[in-house]
DNA sequence: ACAGATTGACTACAAATGTAGTAGACTACG
DNA sequence: CGTAGTCTACTACATTTGTAGTCAATCTGT
């Protein structure tokens, strides 16, 4: 298994942003952050450095700065999140939850047909 | 809305066991989760406290002893669980979440029958 | 009524997380 | 070449989480 860091909450945002448009910069992560939250860019500086200190990112150097790119896919991250999600939150009975999220949903024709797709796939 | 509060991953292992058996004495749900769990009962009478300091436990006086029972509904906390998942690691995208998680949970055929008879009834 | 068992209250403490400040090195422009 | 700006490295600190210990009050069996 490809074992995967944990990646905290607001470290996923960076990671996003990393995943997106790596290679870049720490300010350029730190500007893109800037438009969807309030973080001072020294935050994002210090969560770029403990992705590092994690695995999750690597870096070279350019000039004075670095460039961040990802160290781990970003599917085998969502496949991690998505298998810790349901052991937490829906532990043993995961179809049920399943019909339920389903439930909850507000999903359009194409959606729907995705999912019946890979339910196919399965079946 | 009915804000529910956060409920940590080791938190939610004691949520479970009161969803299902309240209500139910703080040693019985140690006891519970002496079996799945290597948790001293200690551990898990201090998450007990947490949870009814957090809002998502209430209790009754029961001679020395307190019975638990949930202060927050299951159903509101999966919904707000899946929605922080669902933010975090998809970014919004719930449909995306849901191919994601369905691809990812080991299904039988009734498990997989069911979730299309959902789908067909909502499309 | 008393001793032993049990309980909740309070306390402890390290790791992870959210959120930043400071210092010293390096660059770029004039 | 020096000064201002920028960058990373190091440090800081409160909160949350995981994991539990101690202690005084209380219950229970004899």
């Amino acid at each position: 298994m490809p074992d995967v860091p944990n990646i905290s909450d607001a470290e996923w945002r960076v990671m996003r942003i990393v995943w997106d448009h790596a290679p870049i910069t720490g300010s350029d992560v730190a500007a893109r952050l800037a438009s969807e939250t309030d973080w001072s860019p020294r935050t994002v500086k210090t969560m770029l450095a403990r992705l590092v200190d994690k695995g999750a990112l690597t870096f070279s150097e350019d000039g004075n700065r670095y460039l961040y790119r990802p160290a781990v896919s970003r599917d085998a991250c969502v496949h991690d999140a998505s298998r810790s999600f349901l052991d937490r939150v829906f532990s043993g009975d995961r179809s049920s939850m399943l019909a339920q999220l389903v439930k909850q949903s507000r999903l359009n024709a194409d959606d729907i047909a995705e999912l019946k797709r890979i339910l196919d796939e399965k079946g």
